[in-house]
DNA sequence: ATGAAAGCGCTAACAG
DNA sequence: CTGTTAGCGCTTTCAT
């Protein structure tokens, strides 16, 4: 392995003189700086990684941790996300699930394995923030938990965005609006994004007037119908659920209905689903995950909490909404 | 934080001594191995991740190397399964995405950040190859390459695979079959599984004297169409296409033929696809990352390369095949 | 069966 | 602007 000793040599230069070139934090003359440049290069040199995490404190890995919940949902955008944005600032990105649960992310940072945590879909009641909190570490929350006091956290603006929703739809002349939402079980859970749309939802359509019934749906043919059934003669469709989205549009189809002419949807997830030809609001996958690390970064430099950031949500018109 | 010397002083003991009850490399009396054993639940210690690295010239962490191409799939079952794995023999895994380039592979491995790679999705001509020889760490690879010499490589024996749908569809009574594969260009840009499993396919139909045709197919209506209406009359298709299989479904059904009963699909695809109603031989997602880590954590102990290891394929009987 | 001590390669405080 | 030096916390060799 080459070592700093190795360049320094190299470079008749001290070990110490290497090292500033390199961290910058100290002024060096143009022609030192050269000299050790071309050692370093001409060598091969990278630092290690351990020896520099045992000296300096800081191991410059990030923790990204999966969902403690055994759910096999890996939201595979952001993840790249994160990874790319913490690249961008020289910082690697470990992965965590939750098969160890909160020992992990306990073993990980009392070990000095990273530096700070990333908690990706964190729900309204979160073990993992308790974790957080007893670490005492940085961390940045992707999700918005019940407390948020002394966190820093970023999602998207669901009250916002369904109510964007019903905004497009209203302005398309529509008059009864059916929210398809998650599986019953992901409201109870409490899940932040699930309970903040359908308040968005339901408030929004209460102030233009608008009639608006909400479903939960689990995927299943029976859930998938039942508010189609319901309301035979409804013209606008919000479905925010991922799976559930291409069983309705089928079922809208197979009842004769044709999506984007009498009959609109528009749909709240990620952007990769629905395809290219579904109006969507879409979760902003990669910018979570940029603000996530971004937000990361600060704090480990030092920046006080952010509080709840929520990104303001976009409409992505597509074929799939039509005037009433 | 707590070190080792805090553990040694607290159970008045050598440092070394904390040290070997830990590892377990050298004989402990019990009495003193209770005490230390004590001492470090007291504590809360454990061992700083970097300062072992430093010493030991092990980090206990692998890297798992996303393809260098920017296509932004993620296999998450696999990741998870990797994870995991890695976790049940005490290593930690880094996630390194293509954005980096090989770059990435030569940074963590020169910095000594891990101690093997794991390549996903590696095709039949993978630039990640070349990296891995040229470093000299060990490596498994998850997919296999043109060439294996002095690798090791885990995958669903595809053309096993393949063949296996046939046999099925035979038995069943079909006397034409119709494969609907990847996009022209994954054939072309020399995916192994696509050439290896259209190979299998080939063979076995001949074999078992079937009248085959292969169709390439990028999921647009038109190659979603295309192999339907140059074979109105087909009673079987294999389709390997993950996103194109649930079109394919919609095609069928559009045009009034009942998947299961007077057409029979079989689906060559990861087990989250298809859902619980198709007919599948499912990719082995969480065996393949066991075995790549397994073999991986051997290669780390000395093995030598194992070669390519297929695993065999099997029948995942459900709803969408039935008698011609 | 246990202890003492010499590094591993880097950072940062101190000295000039 | 550059050099010297004392650790960081762990592993391992050498003693006993």
């Amino acid at each position: 392995m080459v070592t700093l000793a190795d360049v320094a040599r190299h470079a008749q230069v001290a070990q110490s003189t290497v090292h500033y070139v390199l961290s910058g934090k100290r002024p060096i003359s143009e022609d030192t700086r050269r000299r050790v440049q071309h050692a370093i290069d001409e060598l091969g040199y990278h630092p290690h990684a351990g020896a520099r995490a045992l000296a300096s404190r800081r191991s410059s890995v990030l923790a990204l941790v999966h969902p403690l919940r055994p759910e096999l949902r890996l939201p595979m955008r952001m993840v790249l996300s994160v990874v790319t944005s913490a690249r961008a600032h020289d910082h690697d990105v470990l992965l965590l699930t939750g098969d160890e649960g909160p020992q992990g992310m306990r073993r990980v940072a009392r070990s000095a394995l990273v530096d700070g945590f990333l908690l990706m879909d964190v729900e309204l009641y979160d073990e993992r923030v308790g974790v957080l909190r007893e670490l005492g570490l940085p961390g940045v929350l992707i999700g918005v938990p019940a407390q948020t006091e002394g966190l820093t956290c970023v999602d998207l603006d669901f009250e916002a965005a369904a109510a964007l929703c019903v905004d497009h739809l209203a302005e398309l002349g529509h008059r009864e609006v059916v929210l398809i939402g998650e599986a019953a079980e992901v409201y109870r859970r409490g899940s932040g994004f699930a309970n903040r749309s359908l308040d968005g939802f339901t408030r929004r359509a209460a102030e233009l007037g608008l009639a608006a019934s909400h479903y939960t749906c689990d995927g299943s043919p029976e859930q998938v119908e039942a508010p189609l059934l319901a309301h035979p003669a409804a013209t606008a469709f919000i479905v925010h659920n991922t799976l559930g989205l291409r069983p309705v549009l089928d079922a809208l189809r197979t009842r004769g209905r044709a999506v984007g002419a009498d009959v609109s949807v528009i749909a709240l997830a990620p952007d990769e689903f629905g395809g290219a030809s579904v109006t969507t609001v879409p979760l902003p996958s990669d910018e979570m995950g940029r603000r996530a690390v971004e937000l990361l970064m600060a704090k480990l430099d030092g920046a006080p909490d952010a509080g709840a950031i929520l990104l303001a949500p976009e409409l992505s018109l597509r074929g799939s909404t039509a005037p009433a």
